[in-house]
DNA sequence: GTAAGTACCCACCTTGAGGTTAGTGTGAAA
DNA sequence: TTTCACACTAACCTCAAGGTGGGTACTTAC
């Protein structure tokens, strides 16, 4: 890892400060908080969510169509996680029959960016891939 | 939600034939294999394989050790994954004790570096999403 | 002689992600 | 009148991800 040359041996014996690693954000530590975002944003559904709301706002039911396989109820857990996350903006109309607009704050445009590289990647490579997967057999 | 269309409606006005999508790549797409890869590769431990074996080889108990909580069987079976997905080389000594050395293959070092992406903007961002958190209360 | 390290595999168990079904209260369309 | 769309929630269930503890066949170090 490029930004940690200052302490080759954070791994080996002489570990920093648990404190010191876990502020700037170390993901290999089990504490690490950024686990958790991770999880949220990695999983199944957080990663298509992002996909589909980095093309603009989208309603609950217009995601729910354009994520295939999704329920309604996986569909809300994973709005809600990003939701407490910071990554998604939800506007509610209090209008009848209900209303909801779902779009990405600045926070989640970002990190939807590098989700997209990762999606897209392993879209254009799937043929490498599964040759790959062959080889293995 | 008894809709189980065969369904290249799923998108309304002009999307291309579902097997052209497929064949594309698209990942939205319920029957995409590119949503294997993705749980191969975003779960809780492949993303952290990944980011170490960016930092080169690695035999076995040194990724044990540098991945906070991974338990041996998980390490194994992730490695598993992501080798039969052709994103780590796996290669096996035939002494004793046993030696093996695991690193990423060239698709594996260009996935590990979306990969390292997105850890880093997370880590990085830890700060913003916590305060996001408590504004959201 | 015994403890630890090596790279695993096996059997069993727990946990939580995810699925299924049902229900809410309205307005509009059939 | 009946049905549907909307955006959910609650209850219940399943199944794979993940954890735990044991064993292997050796070697080196204490």
């Amino acid at each position: 890892m490029s930004e940690r040359p200052d302490d080759p041996d954070i791994f080996k014996g002489g570990m920093p400060a648990l404190s010191a690693r876990l502020e700037r954000g170390d993901i290999l530590s089990e504490l690490c908080p950024s686990r958790g975002i991770l999880r949220h944003l990695a999983s199944r559904w957080g990663f298509m969510v992002l996909l589909v709301l980095m093309t603009g706002t989208h309603r609950f039911s217009e995601l729910r169509r354009k994520i295939g396989g999704v329920s309604e109820k996986m569909l809300a857990q994973t709005l809600q996680w990003l939701e407490g996350d910071g990554l998604v903006l939800r506007v509610s109309y209090p209008v009848v029959p209900p209303h909801v607009e779902y779009s990405l704050t600045p926070l989640g445009l970002e990190a939807g960016g590098r989700v997209k590289d990762l999606a897209d990647w392993v879209e254009i490579n799937l043929p490498r891939i599964a040759a790959a997967r062959e080889a293995a057999q």
